[in-house]
DNA sequence: GTTTTATCGATAAATTGATACTGATATAAT
DNA sequence: ATTATATCAGTATCAATTTATCGATAAAAC
């Protein structure tokens, strides 16, 4: 069997290479060099040299050459084709407060597909604001806008005490995935993409790190 | 040999399940029960019961009973305490922009121990500014201020471009840690603690997951 | 043209993390 | 008091991920 050895999906942690690996190639773009070795982008990046080579060669079809290295141009487009850049996803925010408008404002986001449409908040203070150009609604019209237009991802960024019940609304309203900052556990039926973005978690890390360090 | 098979450090995943215990055993604080068992906070939360007495038994001295389970009180002073909830860490972020400012009105890295004291950024506009108490000043005074109050956590929230340059602007303030918000691989000496926070790259997995649903 | 060498791809080994199993034990029920 | 049982702690197993090894090969050097 061809594909004995080879993991049938690509980790999570792979995946979350990826994006240093194009930021990487793209600073490559401007200069003259069109190959690039896994070695080189290992110490770069500060990784094994065999995983880099796992990692593009899960992603990319394109054969490194021995001595040279790999095509920097075709490298760039299999991974940007993998983030996602050319996928269309729609996806509306719940809780236009600090990070909300953050996230909103950030144009970062559709090199990986996705569009934020739309906003929507219970705080009528923040209810008929435009926030980099999209509009912030009321959460009570937030079934109807989905009618209206499909959304596949639903982002929370309500205080973890509401984020439950936004949850339950964004499933009502039919979103594929989930991309939750609230720091809690959400419930949700099967089948529905959970992913939880525990912003303050990281510091949990870091404080390890500190305290071993004396 | 008594610790033969205790991992000589917690796991980063055991360290980013930490929070996720903590807050729910806190929904449990104002009800009548005083202990609970591993079984039930795994199914609560979507995880192996074995996996939850191995975190709990890593980070907490307090022994579980059987038939009862953990006392609730003694894991959640032990979580926090070993989340870091009494250190006293003083931060410093650089880059008061959309995302910057949404983490200096964030109230919740107390629980953690982190106190983000002052910001800093290189706008004109920006500087002299108020937010939620914190004074943002000119990077230029980035090292005297350091000098004057010492600094244990750095976090970057400028632009991926500016992220180097501020990067060795916070080690020559003598940072002992980058929370790094910027896309990108920072080049740091040794010794530096670096926690990188890719927001974006979670869409990677998350269109991932939605690709693999058809 | 031949040799040298850096890098590749594939396979194997090692490490790490998650899960299953088992005997012991404290609690609750009889 | 005795028995039944849920849960614990420890050990073993399993799975996934990372790292090491090695023969093959295309490019560079001679
Ligand atoms: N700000 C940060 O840097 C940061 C960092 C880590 C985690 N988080 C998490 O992100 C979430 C948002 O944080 P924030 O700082 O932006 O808070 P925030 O208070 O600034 O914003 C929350 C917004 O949600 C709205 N809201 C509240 N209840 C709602 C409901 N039921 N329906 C619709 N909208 C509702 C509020 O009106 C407000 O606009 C929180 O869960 C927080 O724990 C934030
Ligand atoms: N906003 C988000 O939701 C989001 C999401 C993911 C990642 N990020 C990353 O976080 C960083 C900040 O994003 P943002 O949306 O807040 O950008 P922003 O443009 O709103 O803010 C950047 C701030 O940095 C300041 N700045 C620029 N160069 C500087 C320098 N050399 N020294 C000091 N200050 C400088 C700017 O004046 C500005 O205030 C970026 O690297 C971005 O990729 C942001």
């Amino acid at each position: 069997m061809s594909d004995k050895n080879l993991p049938n999906q690509v980790s999570a942690n792979t995946l979350r290479r990826l994006p240093y690996y194009l930021s990487y190639l793209k600073t490559l773009k401007n200069t003259d060099v069109s190959y690039i070795s896994a070695p080189v982008i290992a110490s770069e990046l500060d990784l094994n040299e065999v995983q880099v080579r796992k990692d593009l060669a899960a992603i990319s079809s394109v054969a490194g050459k021995p001595k040279k290295g790999f095509e920097i141009d075709v490298l760039i487009n299999d991974i940007q084709a993998y983030i996602g850049c050319d996928v269309n996803n729609c996806g509306i925010l719940v809780g236009a407060g600090h990070l909300g408008r953050a996230l909103l404002a950030y144009s970062g986001f559709e090199a990986y597909g996705l569009n934020i449409i739309a906003a929507f908040d219970s705080n009528p203070a923040a209810v008929g604001k435009d926030i980099a150009g999209k509009s912030v609604y009321h959460t009570d019209a937030l079934l109807d806008f989905c009618k209206k237009t499909p959304v596949t991802i639903g982002i929370i960024t309500v205080p973890a005490e509401d984020a439950q019940e936004i949850c339950d609304l964004l499933i009502k309203a039919n979103v594929k995935a989930i991309w939750n900052f609230a720091p809690v556990k959400l419930c949700t039926p099967d089948g529905v993409i959970i992913q939880n973005e525990n912003i303050a978690a990281s510091l949990t890390i870091i404080n390890k790190k500190l305290a071993e360090q004396f």
